[in-house]
DNA sequence: AGCACGCCGACT
DNA sequence: GTCGGCGTGCTC
C-alpha cells in the first residue's frame, strides 16, 4: 500500500537532463539501506540506465503517482563519498551542465554499468637475473635487444607493469611472449595494489623552496583550507616543493592528488614519485585501459592509494582523506575540457580543496592571469622560486627584426649565423615553429586560387611526405592537385612555413647535421616520442624542430639557443588570450634553453621588435608583461575583471545557428541584470567546420551572481525555445577561447 | 539521448 | 489509402 507522503531517492541518471528523476526503493528495500553515493538501476522510459543515487530520505518532487520504484541496487555501501557527491553538485550547477552527464565524466566506464565490484590483479614482466642487450640468445634478434635495452633504461631490477612496457611501441606484447619463453623475462601476477619502492635520495632543498615548503604546510598542519600560486621559473625546483609537500601530507595521514596537464603524465614523472615514496601510488590518465582505470579509482577510493596522480578528469576521483592538492602546469590549457562538458579541472581543485579542507599549490613558471589577479588580491597566497637550482643561469632573450630581410625559408641570416655558431660547439638547437606540415597554405600564383577545406571553408595545409593536403580543424584529406583547379596553367604552390618545410631547407643548410623534428606528425606512433626525447639526450640530433609539444616540460641539457621562427601569429590574433598565451609561451620555450652550466640564448624572430608587450616581457620578464596585460584587460572589461559565458550554436544548415541564438538573446535579455552584456550573436571567428556553421552570443557579467542567474532561468527557457532541437547548442562557462 | 507521437507529401 | 520524413514532447 503506497503512503501518501512517500521517501524518495533522487537519481542522476545518464541523460542531457538538468534535473534529478524521483524513485520510490526497489520493492522491498527499506530507504534507509539507500544512502546517497550508490548505484541503482531505474527504468527511464522504457529503458534502463543505471543511475547515482544523489539524495535519499527525502519528499518527491514530483506528483506521487508518477515515482516509480528503482529495480535494484547496485552497491550495499557508498560508492563516491560525500565530498565527491557535493563536488558533482557543484560542476554541474556551476558550469550549467546536466548532473546526469557530470557523473558519467566522474566515474570510470566500470561504474556506469552493472560490474560487480572487487580488486584485480595485474600483469608485470621483469627481466631475469642479470640479462643484457648481449646475451646470446637474442644475437639475431634486434627487436628483442631493443626490448632488453629498453628493461635497462627503465630499471633492470625491477617488474614493469603493461602500460609502461607498451611505451617501448608496436609488438611489445609479442616481443616479450617471446623473451619469456627464452626464459629471460619473468611474468608476474600480482594484487593490484603495490606500494611502490622509494628509497631514492632526498636532495636538500636550497632557502627559497624550504620557505615554500614551510609557509605552505603551515596552513596545512592547522589543518585550515588555502591556496597557494608557487611561481617558480623553469629548472627552480618546483617538483622538489611538490615532493616535500606530499611528504608532509604523508606524515600526517592525508592523501594526495598531483594534477599533470595531459602531455606532462609520463613514466618518467611516475617513477620519479614511485622512487621517492615507498607507498601505494594510483595514476588515472585517458590511456589507462578500463582494469587498470577501475583499479586505480577504488584504490583511490579506498583511501588505499596514498598519491593519486592524473589528467584532468582525476579531479572527481573519491579520495576520501585529501590533504594536499598540487595543479602543476596551472596555466596549462588541458586543464580545461575544450568540447562537451567544458570543466575547468584546476578551478575545480579549488573548490575541491576548500570541501575537504586540503592546501591547493598551483604551480608555473607563467601562471594565469586568473592566478595572478588572485595572488594579488591576497585571494591566494604567493610563494616564489625566483633562481634556478644550481649553477643555471637563466637565459638571455632577443629579438631578431625581420621586417626587409631576405628569409631564407622563414630564417633571418641571424638567427642561421648564430646556429652555426653553436653547432660547431658540440651544442645543441631548438627551433620553435608552431604549425605542422609544409606549408599552411597552398596557392595558385597565376589565378590566385588557393586550397580550402569543403567542410571548414579554411585553407588546407600541405603535407609533403604525406603527398596531400589536410585540414587541421576536421582531418580531411584530398589528394595534391598537380595543376591549379581554376586555371589549370600551373601547379599551385606553397606559401608559408611548416616544420615539414624548416626541416628540408635545414637539411641543405647544415647537410651532415642530424635534424629531427617532433610534431604530432612525427610521433604519431605510440612510444615514438619517448624514443626521440631519448636520442636527442644522446646527442644524436644537433638541430630539433618542434611544435607546442616541445614546450613542455621536456629537459634538453645541451640545448644553448633556442629560435622562435615567428612570434607574429599571437600579436595579430583577435583572442583576447593572445597575449597571454604568446607571452607563457616564449617564456616556457625559453625555459628548454641553458639548463646546465651554460647559459642559454633564445632569438625570437618578429616584425614587430618594438611591439610593448615583447618589449616588456624581454626586459622585465613574465610577471611584468602579465601585469600590464592585465591592465589592458582591467580597461576592456576582460577576464578576471569580468566573467564570461559563451553561448554556441552549430548545424548543417547555414541559418539554423544565428536563428537560434537570436532568440536566445531575446529571451535572454529581459532577465539580464543591468550590468550583463549580451554580446552578439555573431558567426563565430570560425563560421565553418567539420560541416557545420557555427554562431556564438558570448555573455559578460561583473558579478559571478549575475551571470549565474541569468543561466539558472534562462537556459530552461532555451530548451524549449522553437529550433533548439534542430542546432547543437552548449554553454561554455569561463571561456579559455573564442572559437 | 532515445523513443513515441503526430502531422504532411509521394508512392505500391 | 499507407509509408516515412522530421519536428516536438517526455522521460521520475
Amino acid at each position: 500500500m503506497p503512503s501518501d507522503n512517500p521517501r524518495v531517492i533522487r537519481v542522476a541518471v545518464p541523460l542531457p537532463l538538468r534535473g534529478l528523476f524521483d524513485y520510490l526503493p526497489p520493492v522491498g528495500v527499506d530507504i534507509k539501506n539507500i544512502p546517497a553515493g550508490i548505484r541503482v538501476i531505474v527504468n527511464v522510459g522504457r529503458r534502463r540506465l543505471v543511475g547515482l543515487v544523489c539524495e535519499s530520505g527525502v519528499p518527491p518532487h514530483v506528483e506521487v503517482r508518477r515515482l516509480r520504484p528503482a529495480l535494484r541496487c547496485l552497491d550495499t555501501r557508498p560508492l563516491i563519498d560525500r565530498h565527491t557527491l557535493a563536488l558533482i553538485h557543484f560542476t554541474a550547477n556551476y558550469y550549467h551542465h546536466p548532473i546526469g552527464e557530470v557523473m558519467v565524466s566522474a566515474l570510470p566506464r566500470f561504474l556506469r554499468d552493472q560490474t560487480e565490484i572487487g580488486i584485480a590483479h595485474r600483469e608485470q614482466w621483469r627481466l631475469a637475473v642479470g640479462v643484457d642487450a648481449l646475451h646470446q640468445a637474442i644475437a639475431r634478434a634486434p627487436r628483442q635487444r631493443d626490448m632488453v635495452a629498453y628493461f635497462h633504461d627503465l630499471d633492470p631490477h625491477r617488474a614493469h607493469d603493461a602500460h609502461v612496457l607498451a611505451e617501448f611501441g608496436r609488438g611489445w606484447r609479442t616481443l616479450l611472449g617471446e623473451l619469456v619463453k627464452k626464459e629471460l623475462v619473468i611474468r608476474e601476477k600480482r594484487p593490484w595494489l603495490e606500494v611502490a619502492p622509494g628509497g631514492d635520495t632526498w636532495p636538500e632543498l636550497n632557502a627559497a623552496q624550504s620557505h615554500a615548503v614551510a609557509h605552505i604546510w603551515q596552513a596545512g598542519a592547522a589543518d585550515r583550507y588555502a591556496v597557494h600560486l608557487l611561481e617558480g621559473v623553469t629548472g627552480s625546483g618546483k617538483t622538489e616543493v611538490y615532493l616535500h609537500l606530499v611528504d608532509k601530507a604523508l606524515q600526517t595521514g592525508r592523501q594526495s592528488l598531483v594534477l599533470v596537464p595531459e602531455i606532462g603524465l609520463t613514466p618518467q614523472l611516475i617513477t620519479h614519485f614511485r622512487n621517492r615514496f615507498a607507498v601505494p601510488i594510483a595514476t588515472m590518465h585517458s590511456g589507462l585501459g578500463d582494469v587498470d582505470r577501475r583499479n586505480a579509482w577504488l584504490s583511490a577510493a579506498s583511501g588505499q592509494a596514498l598519491i593519486v596522480i592524473g589528467t584532468r578528469s582525476a579531479i572527481f576521483t573519491p579520495i576520501p582523506r585529501l590533504g594536499l592538492i598540487i595543479v602543476d602546469e596551472e596555466h596549462d590549457a588541458s586543464f580545461k575540457q575544450q568540447e562537451g562538458f567544458r570543466y575547468h579541472a584546476r578551478d575545480l581543485a579549488v573548490w575541491r580543496g576548500r570541501e575537504q579542507n586540503a592546501q591547493v599549490v598551483l604551480g608555473s613558471a607563467t601562471p594565469s592571469l586568473e592566478t595572478i589577479h588572485h595572488a594579488n588580491s591576497g585571494r591566494y597566497k604567493h610563494h616564489r622560486l625566483n633562481y634556478r637550482v644550481g649553477k643555471a643561469k637563466p637565459p638571455r632573450l632577443r629579438l631578431v627584426d625581420v621586417r626587409h630581410k631576405q628569409l631564407d625559408s622563414g630564417l633571418s641570416g641571424t638567427l642561421l649565423a648564430a646556429m652555426g655558431d653553436e653547432i660547431r660547439q658540440g651544442q645543441q638547437v631548438l627551433l620553435f615553429l608552431n604549425r605542422r606540415g609544409y606549408s599552411p597554405v597552398l596557392f595558385c600564383h597565376n589565378c590566385g586560387w588557393l586550397a580550402r577545406c569543403p567542410r571548414c571553408d579554411v585553407p588546407m595545409t600541405y603535407h609533403a611526405q604525406a603527398g596531400c593536403l589536410r585540414c587541421h580543424h576536421c582531418d580531411f584529406e584530398t589528394a595534391l592537385p598537380s595543376q591549379c583547379p581554376e586555371c589549370s596553367q600551373e601547379p599551385p604552390k606553397p606559401l608559408g612555413q611548416g616544420t615539414e618545410r624548416l626541416e628540408s631547407s635545414l637539411q641543405s643548410h647544415f647537410a651532415d647535421v642530424g635534424i629531427l623534428r617532433i610534431d604530432r606528425d612525427t610521433t604519431r606512433r605510440r612510444g615514438a616520442l619517448i624514443k626521440y626525447l631519448g636520442a636527442v639526450r644522446d646527442g644524436q640530433y644537433p638541430i630539433l624542430i618542434g611544435t607546442q609539444m616541445l614546450t613542455k616540460g621536456h629537459h634538453f641539457s645541451n640545448v644553448t639557443l633556442v629560435g622562435v621562427i615567428d612570434a607574429d601569429q599571437g600579436l595579430y590574433s583577435a583572442d583576447y588570450r593572445a597575449h597571454e598565451r604568446l607571452a607563457q609561451l616564449l617564456i616556457q620555450v625559453a625555459g628548454r634553453a641553458g639548463r646546465e652550466s651554460r647559459q642559454g640564448t633564445v632569438m625570437i624572430q618578429t616584425c614587430q621588435p618594438e611591439h610593448p608587450l615583447l618589449i616588456t616581457l624581454l626586459r622585465d620578464g613574465y610577471r611584468a608583461a602579465a601585469e600590464m596585460i592585465l591592465k589592458e584587460r582591467r580597461d576592456t572589461g576582460m577576464p578576471p575583471y569580468s566573467y564570461l559565458a559563451l553561448l554556441r550554436a552549430e548545424s548543417l544548415n547555414e541559418a539554423m545557428p544565428m536563428r537560434f541564438l537570436t532568440l536566445a538573446a531575446e529571451s535572454l535579455r529581459p532577465l539580464a541584470h543591468p550590468q550583463v552584456d549580451l554580446l552578439g550573436p555573431v558567426i563565430a571567428p570560425m563560421p565553418r567546420r567539420a560541416g557545420r556553421y557555427r554562431s556564438q552570443l558570448l555573455i559578460r557579467a561583473f558579478s559571478r551572481e549575475h551571470l549565474h542567474n541569468l543561466l539558472k532561468q534562462g537556459l530552461a527557457r532555451l530548451d524549449k525555445l522553437p529550433g533548439a532541437r534542430q542546432v547543437r547548442w552548449s554553454v561554455d562557462i569561463d571561456p579559455v577561447d573564442l572559437y
